[in-house]
DNA sequence: CTGAAAGCGCTTACAG
DNA sequence: CTGAAAGCGCTTACAG
């Protein structure tokens, strides 16, 4: 708490404020105000006038003036599906929203949340409800369910809300922002992985689980870049598609329909650590797997050298960047960037460590 | 710059401030004040009076209105290489600086610039001098030369002046922080595509380009990452390393060492444009080149697939970090961590432009 | 339509 | 050693 030296202290380039622009224009502080912030109940005439000296004077908000004498405290929500032992995914996206309140707090803002169960559009409606009655001054969400999410984006451009969507987006929507993956693209990277680790031999299994419930965009994304890529690229590599549904998940045998010994390769849309659990228990370790997302189960077979690599989207990081748009966008009314496809990551066991320790970091972001 | 719609107002949950203190401690604001900043002149009775309180009422101090109120107008300084067309590494970090330095303009905080040539321990310490007479609150450094930055921080741990290694750090140093790369793990991560991509077989090329005069330790620590994975890994492969120093790199020449018909894939662990360069002119594509840096030059040869990976250690945002956390240790009296690795980037033609697109975002780090 | 005044939670001289 | 007062650049009632 104690500072170690004198400071600088400068008072040469002061920024003009709210109150020399009163003094240039001949008016009252309050009058400029109304201006700055489009209150009305100003004659058109001072209107110009003032707004002729801002120009001139090119006059910057304080912003720390304005959050100090602000009686707004913006309220922000989240309505993000809730993680489960099964289905760990969610669990980033929530941290990462954690962490940015943590942030914000000083200016006075606060986050409510709002889960919602993944598999059930029901749940997913009532909780949409109870947002909207919860009336926020701006709302992060996953649409996962396109119609009920829809509806309710609807009614939030009514009530001129703003809404950041994570994970994945509507297409016709008024979203102040999105922050998501290329699954496509990703499809091509994994492609391109897998192409350099067989080299023009044997079969390749796209393998797809449990798409019915969940992931269906970004799953048949994935799979077409991924077929897009050989098909473009290496005429001598065969591919496979196998879709097993939810139930069989834990029937090892259903991967058994393509001969084993022609397999070099399998491509894991979602659930790599399924897949790994079986190629592990039939001992066949030189089958190259790659999959997608840093969940504990997926590590465990990194670490173990199943799974070769793993493609990361950075959930934390779409979430806490979701929330400080939102934020910078209501208090400090700042240029938001629409769409914002995250960097895909290449995980393997040799730069894992460096990974996790960065992205997990609890301790604030910068620091 | 109009708000939509009311927003909400509460005044409940009100932190407990500074009046309230003073007020249970029946002192004046100023005494409190001086306790929380230690300025002494308190007696110790009525010291230990106001810390009881501040203690039971769980007392946070406000820093939006601590940074209104203050006069205080911390000074950054950056002492970083600059960059040539020749060597354009060092462009992004600057780049970094200045993001950061526009986004906590509104904190009052400055930045000013102290640029050295990479190549001459003399410009260093004449630049530090020079940072020394500017008198700055704290220090942002890429500690390039060892024995002048060591003799420097030295002077700058005297003066209470804290500071920032990025790039690498002094072993003795008492930095504030740290923000790098693993250089040996980034090795063992360019083997392990190495091994993916050769499957045993053939020789693999490590090259040092001009490494008596820049990258020395970062060249040696990746070269000796990139041979341990294949010591404990790949025993069917062998190893050539190639030093080439700077004033042959324009001599092609200097690559027919090694037997054409070998080369399965070649690890540049600097300059990979190079090497790509001379790939090119021989038309050998088929060889697996991996190297480091989206400098333009690399980018141009990802894109046309002569280098096949490049490993990025994000150095826009190691600097921007950087000075994100003098600003939140100076400002905000942050707990800052120490050592900060950045994660190891996987490029490839596939994921670049996602990359870029997000990495090189000049609108602001969030939006 | 406009202005004067109080206040946001601190810091900073200044007076005693 | 301690307190009272002014001020940071805004916002917010309130009065006219």
């Amino acid at each position: 708490m104690t500072l170690n030296r004198k400071r600088n202290i400068i008072n040469s380039s002061k920024r003009t404020g709210i109150k020399e622009i009163a003094g240039l224009a001949d008016v009252s502080i309050g009058t400029v105000d109304r201006v700055i912030h489009n209150r009305g109940q100003v004659s058109k005439k001072t209107m110009k006038k003032i707004l002729d000296v801002m120009d001139k004077t090119n006059y910057r908000p304080n912003f720390v003036a304005r959050v100090l004498a602000s009686k707004e405290k913006p309220r922000l929500v989240c309505l993000i599906p809730f993680h489960t032992p099964e289905n760990m995914y969610w669990e980033a996206p929530l941290e990462g929203i954690i962490k940015a309140e943590k942030e914000i707090a000083d200016y006075g803002v606060t986050v409510n949340y709002f889960l919602f169960n993944q598999y059930l559009a029901d749940s997913f409606e009532k909780k949409a409800r109870d947002v909207l009655s919860d009336n926020p001054d701006g709302v992060l969400l996953a649409p996962i369910f396109s119609k009920q999410a829809s509806d309710f984006v609807k009614k939030l451009d009514n009530l001129k809300i703003p809404y950041v969507f994570i994970d994945s987006k509507l297409k016709e929507a008024n979203n102040l922002s999105f922050f998501g993956q290329n699954s496509f693209r990703s499809g091509m990277l994994a492609a391109k992985l897998m192409e350099f680790s067989c080299r023009s031999k044997g079969t390749i299994v796209i393998v797809n689980i449990g798409t019915e419930y969940e992931n269906i965009h970004h799953a048949r994304e994935r799979e077409n870049g991924f077929k897009t890529y050989f098909l473009n690229n290496t005429p001598g590599i065969s591919l496979h598609v196998l879709n097993i549904s939810s139930e069989n998940i834990n029937n090892r045998d259903s991967l058994v329909e393509i001969p084993d010994t022609d397999i070099s390769g399998i491509f894991a849309t979602s659930s790599a650590h399924i897949i790994a659990n079986y190629l592990n228990h039939k001992g066949k370790n030189q089958i190259t797997l790659i999959g997608y997302d840093l969940t504990n189960d997926n590590i465990t077979f990194l670490e173990k050298g199943i799974i070769d690599f793993l493609i990361c989207q950075k959930p934390r990081e779409q979430a806490f960047r979701g929330i400080y748009a939102l934020f910078h966008h209501i208090v400090f009314k700042k240029q938001i960037r629409r769409n914002n496809l995250m960097p895909l990551d290449i995980i393997t066991r040799e730069n894992l460590n460096d990974y996790l320790e960065f992205e997990l970091n609890k301790e604030g972001y910068y620091e």
